[in-house]
DNA sequence: CAATAATAATTTCATATGAAACTATTTCAT
DNA sequence: ATGAAATAGTTTCATATGAAATTATTATTG
């Protein structure tokens, strides 16, 4: 044993399994957008304020892990087609809020049933057990590896409802 | 019950997951290549040359889950900084080979330690079972979503060898 | 054994992206 | 309260990316 390279294999490095179930599942979701007239980005944007209320761009942009200045241009393209509004509240002038319009609920509503189907197309290799523990260590290992997942505007709004 | 949406939960859902944690492991990658001069890609193109020796654009391509054209520009690229070799085997003219020169083998080997140790501190949060069971479940939906994850040269370098 | 189809890699082209600089606002410290 | 530091968002700019077209080679099939 001269060897001090600690033994290494691809296949079991976490970092290449993730990606690679990443990218995957990804390229899987493209189509199911096209009809509803988004993209993958435009659906996570969607999805969070769906699931999170209006919040700032930079809670949209930690939430969907898509960077600020992408999230910028991506909200006034958005924005141009009426599915968010943007608006400075008065309390706080230097953060934007952005909240879902009809159009832009109806087509994240719309995909709901959509991506509810393809996770289970995905998960039909998992028992139920399997799909639970699998969610759970990668929830774990996201907080894990996370500081402060969203920071103040949820909070904000729950304070206030 | 007059809804017929069902009831959906970002943080429970499959693809959020795994995109989040995939950002976030990146993220936290980078710093690590600097220092040797090659950045994410680089590092996966390398990590797939290390692992399973010389073989095509396209087993590369497939193996670290990046496109076709972009691997055409960061092979060139590798290339000219001597870290991998091209050569169009007699055998099959409309292949290109691609192989880890010195420089190249030097690099992935000096980097293997730190990656193992990157890996070592993201699993912290996870007991040695879990971690086990999480990379089964990522290799197993891995493969469930896949067809054939790699083709004909490293079977011919089986075959041949 | 041509003619056609399929495959592998590359090139082109239009778009997407992130880092860093910049602007505006709020918070902190004295 | 005033100046300094921090924060939020945007803009600029250079680079990275993927889809589609292109070239070259190998497989198929009539």
């Amino acid at each position: 044993m001269s060897d001090n390279t600690p033994d290494f294999h691809l296949e079991r490095f976490l970092p290449y399994l993730v990606h690679r179930v990443g990218s995957r599942l990804a390229e899987g979701f493209g189509d199911r957008f096209a009809a509803a007239g988004v993209n993958l980005v435009e659906w996570r944007v969607l999805a969070v304020l769906y699931e999170f209320g209006p919040q700032t761009m930079g809670d949209i942009a930690r939430r969907t892990s898509i960077n600020a200045s992408t999230m910028t241009r991506l909200i006034g393209a958005m924005e141009k087609r009426a599915l968010v509004s943007r608006e400075r509240p008065a309390g706080n002038q230097r953060t934007v809020h952005v909240r879902l319009l009809d159009d832009g609920r109806r087509i994240a509503a719309s995909l709901i049933p959509d991506v509810v189907a393809y996770e289970r197309e995905l998960s039909a290799c998992f028992t139920g057990t399997e799909l639970h523990t699998f969610k759970t260590l990668l929830a774990k290992l996201f907080h894990s590896v996370t500081d402060d997942p969203v920071s103040d505007s949820e909070r904000t709004d729950r304070m206030v409802v």
